[in-house]
This record gives structure tokens, C-alpha cells and sequence, in this order.
DNA sequence: TGAAAACTTGGAGTCATTGCAAACTTTAAG
DNA sequence: CTTAAAGTTTGCAATGACTCCAAGTTTTCA
């Protein structure tokens, strides 16, 4: 019993009104549309539509949720000879390379972002999502390198490596938003995450280097 | 006229709001007090409160404003011959010697923070404020260079210092909260300065120093 | 098949936040 | 000193997010 009826139906439903929400506000802005209108469009009841996300906003930023642990599955899968920082900005720029959604590198980005800031609640709840970015690698690091309860590198580095993260998102945000093509946008986040290497030190750069 | 009654009465009316805002909060935390209480405990209506603040969170933050621009501040003051990041470094460590309350070295700040952390509107408005740090040095920075438009390097420069700032203050955050006392809470303060100026690079170091 | 367990829903209630117009206070001109 | 204009405070009403509850429904499983 891999998934009964109920685990499927859950997740269709969580899908389903977190798409129908979606479409929603970046048709008419966040402020603009009430959870009773999205559970209306979504066919279920307010209720239903509070079962399955906290608040409004997790309507929106349900998929950006996938983001706080990026940074920590790339340092888990670092490979040998390579330090977080080698592994982070490899991976980021692949994904810089193969001009990724999953960094905002498509179309419909730009309106996305417009909501965003459209919203008091929506921008602040991104500088958290962005801080949970930096908490759950500092987890990783200490888990990685068994570091020293009291030990602060793992956490300034961590600090150092969200940044280049949030950054770097941030960076084609603006520039989708400026209404740049997810092409040419790529082409300047690659140059921008070797501005962003060249300003590390050797500290940051060379921390958690895997041996074995 | 350097200032008539009415612009004094109001100045005095916010404050004495802010302030019985806080207190409440202090004692019961965020979402335990409604805005009703705060009105009622000031002695004013509902709507006046709402006159003087946008939300209810501004209640509680309306202090924490004056740190947006305390890193632009700080590089604006600096020396003939100091960099953004010798000024920013100095003048911190300045604040921490002297176990400054303006960085949350003083007794309540425990209980302070305990109230942000306990709502997540507060908690994420934090996180807003860590962000408009850095866009306001960024602005200062290429004011003061007269960097180009697309010159990246004063982003990065206030978003390493920014983060510095941020770094440290989270710090002193999380050892209050654990109880610690001011005065070892500065000390330990002083050694995460050192070690986060050890981890910077040249770059940042030496950037923006002041030839005139 | 017959509950128990898990979901959904309608309804009532709290509270933040906004809009509006009446009532009041301060300012400044006469 | 009087008074109208401008700015401020307040009560009232309404919207909408979010929570609580109790009454259905559906799915699971012994």
C-alpha cells in the first residue's frame, strides 16, 4: 500500500486549490481576491481551503517552499575534493545554464514577482523564507562536518552562501522585472555568480571540503 | 515657528500610543492584545491609533526603524583612508564595547525578541527590515562612489555588510534569549566580529575608502 | 459490513483594517 | 478677540482573514 485513495485525493486537492489560487492572483494582484472567492473558483468550501494551507499567503508561496532546502541538498551532494561553497556555486550556476524556472528563469516570472511586491505580506514573507535558507544550512553544515556546538564558521558560512542565493534570485527578479528575457538574464547571472565567487574569501570558499 | 502645539501633540500622542503598545505586548505578547486594548489603555479611539500606524505590527517596530539606516550612517561618517567595511566594523564594535541597548545588549531584550518570535507577522517584518539594510547602503554606497548603473560590486559590498549586521545582531538575539548577560553577551559579540571580518574578502574589505 | 478515523462543510464569532461623515481643536487671518 | 479653514479624533458600518465547533460524508480496515 504505497498511497491509499485518501493520500492521492489529498494531494490533488491541495494541488488543485493551490493552482486555481495562483491563477488568481496573478490575474487580478493578492489583495484583490479573497479566500472566498479562490475556495468558490476551486469548488470547495473556505474551510477545506484552511485545512490545507495556514494562511493566504501559502496559497502563493506554496512552491517556493521547495527552495529553503536547495542550498542543503546541494552540499549534501557535493562531491570529493569539493567544498560547499564549490558545490553550491556549481550547481547554481547549471541551473543558471539551463536558464531553470526553478530560478526564476521563465516567462511568467515577472508578473510573479509584481504580485510579491504587490503585497506587504507577500514581501515579508519572503525575507522569512529567505532566512530559513540560511537556518536550515547551517544545520546541514554542523551535520556535515560535525562541527563544534559553539563553533560560529558554520553558521557565517552558511550566511555567506544563503546570500549568494538570495542574491543571485534576487538579481533576476529585478532584471525579469526590468522585463528582460530569461535568456539574456541568464547570460548576466552567470557573470554575476563569478563577481560573487571573486568577493568570498578563502575562509567561505574552501569550508566543509569533502575527503572521502 | 520651529514647531507649533499641533505638531508637538502629535509627536507626543504616537509616542504615548507606541509605548502602551509595547508594554502590553511585553506583558502578554503580540496576538494576546487587540488594538481595541491598545486604544482603550491609551485613552484614545481605534481609528486614531490607526492614524498614527499603518499596522499593528509598526506598534511594536516602530523603534527597530531607526536600524535601517544605521549602516549608511555609519559609512557616510567614515575617516580619510577607511573603507565601508573599516567604518561599519569600527562603528559596531563601538556599540558592542559600550554594551549598547541600540543593538540589544540591555536586560529586556530577551523578552523583546521572545514577542517577535512569537508571531509570525512580527518574525517575517523582521526579516523585511534586514532587507531594506541592505538596499538603503546599497543606495548610500554608489552615492558616495558615484558607481555605475550596472556595477554590481556596491550590491554585493552592502549586501556582505548588510549581512554582518544582520549576522551579529542575530547573535546577540539568540544569546539574550538564552539568557545570557549583557556584558558576556558583548564579548562574545566582539569575537563574531573578528571572525566574520576574517571571513570576508579583500574586495569588500577595501572597498569605497574615503581619499579626501 | 460496521464502526473508527479522517475530511468537508456551514455557521457563528473575533479581530485587523478601511471608509466615511460628524464633532472637535488648532491655526492664522482679519 | 472672532472666526473660518485645515487638521485631528471619533463612532459607526463593512470587509475579509482566520478560528472554533458540531454535524455530515467518505475512506479505511478489522
Amino acid at each position: 500500500m504505497s498511497e491509499g485513495l485518501r493520500e492521492r485525493k489529498k494531494r490533488q486537492t491541495r494541488q488543485h486549490i493551490s493552482d486555481v489560487a495562483t491563477g488568481l492572483f496573478l490575474e487580478r494582484g493578492f489583495d484583490a481576491v479573497t479566500i472566498a472567492e479562490v475556495a468558490e473558483a476551486a469548488d470547495v468550501s473556505v474551510n477545506t481551503v484552511y485545512n490545507y494551507f495556514e494562511a493566504k499567503e501559502d496559497l502563493f508561496l506554496d512552491r517556493s517552499k521547495s527552495v529553503v532546502d536547495r542550498l542543503s541538498r546541494f552540499v549534501r551532494a557535493r562531491g570529493k575534493g569539493e567544498s560547499a561553497s564549490d558545490a553550491v556555486f556549481r550547481e547554481l550556476r547549471e541551473l543558471v545554464e539551463a536558464v531553470s524556472p526553478a530560478i526564476g528563469l521563465f516567462e511568467g516570472y515577472a508578473r510573479f514577482m509584481e504580485v510579491v511586491h504587490g503585497s506587504h505580506t507577500l514581501g515579508s514573507r519572503l525575507g522569512f523564507l529567505q532566512h530559513e535558507v540560511l537556518v536550515d544550512l547551517d544545520r546541514t553544515l554542523r551535520e556535515e562536518t560535525g562541527a563544534d556546538e559553539d563553533d560560529t564558521l558554520p553558521t557565517l558560512v552558511a550566511g555567506q552562501l544563503s546570500w549568494v542565493h538570495g542574491t543571485l534570485m534576487g538579481r533576476i527578479a529585478q532584471r525579469m522585472l526590468e522585463g528582460a528575457e530569461p535568456g539574456p538574464a541568464s547570460r548576466e547571472a552567470l557573470v554575476l555568480l563569478d563577481d560573487m565567487e571573486a568577493v568570498l574569501g578563502e575562509k567561505v570558499l574552501k569550508y566543509a571540503v569533502r575527503d572521502a
